[in-house]
RNA sequence: GGAGAGAUGGCCGAGUAGGUCGAAGGCGCUCGCCUGCUAAGCGAGUAUACUGGGAAACCGGUAUCGAGGGUUCGAAUCCCUCUCUCUCCGCCA
């Protein structure tokens, strides 16, 4: 959520730098919005107040039939405050509704662009492997080594869900337990198990509601949704809170599985394990003071990059250009892995800096000291890493000509020393 | 699922025959004094949001005692609904 006073006052700017993400906005109703709600609140502030002092002269009196006048006038003036109320009320929840509906405004550092085309990239690390045969999408690998049950999956649940089976289970506990470790042996990150399913004001915190509802799983009866990143529970850990500038900044990292619909994602990645409706994901989110999100930012890609080079998979990252950046975020990376499969980098970590966006929504503010007001810190998060697409990697990049898959190094204490799966 | 109890400021905790309660008291914290030694004492201050004015410091208004609604001139206090917490029973991993 932007700064409705900053709206206010650099309406034009504001406009100018969203129509950068491609999509078209107006504020121009905003304005007129922003001014009715003032003038209505001003109206029903004065007869508050009015009708505040004139009830605190009746408690003064003993003898109420002298102020049976008053009384009478009162009751209309509450009469007209609960109609500017009513009238009010609609206009705000009209403007808080526009307001959770306008995107983040793109860092000044974060890429002109109109589509993923003008993403940068930044950096490649590792090297292409090179294969004396024709290497294998992971599917026929994972199959063949009876390690993934696609059909069993679309048995079970439907399209888009998959049986993990013997070693190809214990390859994602492994990788999960291991990029855990990672984060926070080496990284410092606490580790945090949260609630799988949330409520609608999480959803609204982060920014997946009220505009991509249609991309949530919802439980039927309750109003919870089935989270679709950790980001949503371990950001919301501190909605409503005001912290100490001192426990800044935060570093969290969890496990949690992942439900996306993938609405409008029809007929792409039908195959494999690129792109389900539940799959595993280790994140990490920070806390920090403003002055410190870009920097914290390089540190997140960092951490999320290791996992990568531990396991030794060639990857590179992109800068997203701001027409390819998400809803709240104000810039973001990517980390793309080498899928040999696919001859193609394919996303396995997306890091981003929201800035203040989910900390506005969520209200979740410091205090720089005792006496200081509370400021809105900024958040971040990253995946470290998307554990089904690693996973996806790991037996492409490391598929031998016999079908079978070496283990990395990194892995093998995970994997009780397997050394090779097959 | 059944029965009961409760939700007050950073924390603890008063306040229910409606008014002088943004809310006693204590703790914590901040500043100052004193003392002088890693403590105690004394004094003052110590919520948030929105909003009007002001360059600002700041001043004014409104709201907030789990959430929402109702009664009333006026509600932390009365009524209704919901949420959450705790205790007991049942059930269950």
């Amino acid at each position: 959520m932007l700064d409705i006073k900053f709206l206010r006052d650099n309406l034009e700017e504001t406009e100018r730098r969203l129509k950068t993400r491609g999509e078209a906005v107006t504020l121009g109703a905003f304005r007129d919005l922003d001014l009715q709600r003032r003038d209505l609140l001003q109206k029903s502030e004065n007869l508050k107040a009015l009708r505040n002092r004139v009830s605190d002269e009746i408690s003064r009196v003993k003898d109420k039939s002298q102020v049976q006048d008053q009384i009478a006038e009162m009751r209309d003036v509450s009469q007209q405050i609960k109609a500017l109320d009513d009238r009010l009320g609609e206009a705000e929840a009209e403007l808080s509704q526009f307001l959770l509906t306008v995107p983040n405004i793109p860092s000044a550092s974060t890429p002109v662009g109109s589509s993923e085309a003008d993403n940068v990239e930044v950096r490649k690390w590792g090297n292409i492997p090179a294969f004396a045969f024709t290497p294998k999408p992971h599917w026929e690998l994972g199959e063949q080594l009876g390690i993934l049950d696609f059909e069993c999956g679309a048995k079970l649940t439907g399209a888009r869900f998959t049986l993990y089976r013997g070693q190809g289970a214990r390859l994602e506990r492994a990788l999960i337990n291991f990029m855990l470790d990672l984060h926070t042996e080496r990284h410092n990150y606490v580790e945090i198990l949260p609630p799988f399913m949330v409520n609608r004001d999480s959803m609204t915190g982060t920014g997946q509601l009220p505009k991509f509802e249609d991309d949530l799983f919802r439980l039927d009866g309750v109003d919870y949704f089935l989270i679709p990143t950790a980001e949503v529970p371990v950001t919301n850990i501190h909605r409503g809170e005001i912290l100490k500038s001192t426990d800044l900044p935060l570093r969290y990292t969890a496990y949690t599985p992942c439900f996306r619909k993938e609405a409008g994602s029809y007929g792409k990645d039908t195959r494999g394990l690129i792109r389900q409706h539940q799959f595993n994901k280790v994140e990490l989110v920070k806390f920090v003071q403003p002055d410190e999100s870009y920097a914290e930012l390089e540190t997140l890609l960092a951490d999320a990059e290791k996992v990568l080079q531990l396991l030794e998979l060639p990857y590179r990252v992109v800068d997203l250009c701001t027409a390819d950046i998400g809803f709240s975020a104000a810039k973001t990376y990517d980390i793309e892995v080498w899928l040999p499969g696919q001859n193609a980098y394919r996303e396995i970590s997306s890091c981003s800096n929201f800035e203040d966006f989910q900390a506005r929504r969520a209200s979740i503010r410091y205090r720089e000291d005792d006496k200081a007001k509370p400021e809105f810190v900024h958040t971040l998060n990253g995946s470290g890493l998307a554990v089904g697409r690693t996973l996806v990697a790991i037996l492409e990049n490391y598929q031998q000509a016999d079908g079978t898959v070496t283990v990395p190094e990194a892995l093998r204490p995970y994997m009780a020393g397997t050394e090779t799966i097959g």
